[in-house]
DNA sequence: CTGGCTGCAAATCTTTTGCATCCTG
DNA sequence: CAGGATGCAAAAGATTTGCAGCCAG
């Protein structure tokens, strides 16, 4: 399957470009920030801009084919992996590891303020083993 | 109580600018940015700067007296509750709502590659009341 | 007294935007 | 061939920093 179909199904204009920075999402567990993706995605395309990546995965939030992480402060991270999970994140090195454990998280009625609850994530921190 | 004597404990110098600030976070529970407290705080200090607002939250942060939420990727939020608890966000127009339950989110020692884990958090999403 | 704090302004960093040109569908 | 995408530069926001003068301890 070449590259142009898989990604057919996310309906947006497939440039090369965009397929440079799909081809570097695809698998990635390293919860890249913009400019991670900039750096790599460059060394290809040597004009990419910013604007360009920043649209791209703008693009990719819209289809649910990314997940934009709030974890670290400092900017924005993203996510390939799309499948409920949660996030084990390191206070030193700001490692971001992925954690699939299912956990029962009810919330009784009366807690919750009227809000209609739609989804949770789960932050667990400490410090990775190249840290401690 | 003297507001000076309720914060002596904090061991750091308690500025008319501080404890306006102190004032203003005691018991609040709006999870409020650097621009709020800013906002607020200069109607009794009208020379009152942006530094000396994020200086004072620094130093409270690091006195264990208010925590930082990375819940808006815009911009930081403070929360002067520091018991653990976690958070019920609206993904409209961001009410932040705290959230006292208590959860059983052990890991298993072979999910967390190696982690010391410290804490967590988990952030609720939905949609508030008003918003609906 | 003196080291930490304040206020102001400038700097920094991430992200967004305007716009002319380009190219995918 | 039209509308969306690209690249560049400038703008926008939030946060940080440098520094001279000030004041709490």
């Amino acid at each position: 399957m070449t590259s142009m179909e898989k990604y057919r199904h996310l309906n947006i204009k497939l440039t090369p470009q965009r397929l440079a920075i799909l081809g570097y999402l695809e698998g990635n567990k390293s919860h890249p920030s913009a400019e991670d993706i900039y750096k790599s995605v460059s060394k290809e395309f040597p004009t990419m801009s910013f604007a360009t990546v920043y649209n791209t995965l703008e693009a990719l939030k819209n289809k649910n084919n990314i997940l934009e992480l709030k974890i670290d402060p400092a900017k924005k991270r993203y996510d390939p992996e799309i499948s409920p999970h949660h996030h084990l994140i390191c206070k030193d090195c700001k490692t971001i590891v992925d954690i699939f454990n299912d956990f029962n998280l009810d919330l009784s009625p009366d807690l919750t303020d009227g809000f209609d609850i739609t989804g949770n994530h789960i932050e667990f921190f400490g410090k990775c083993s190249n840290c401690k």
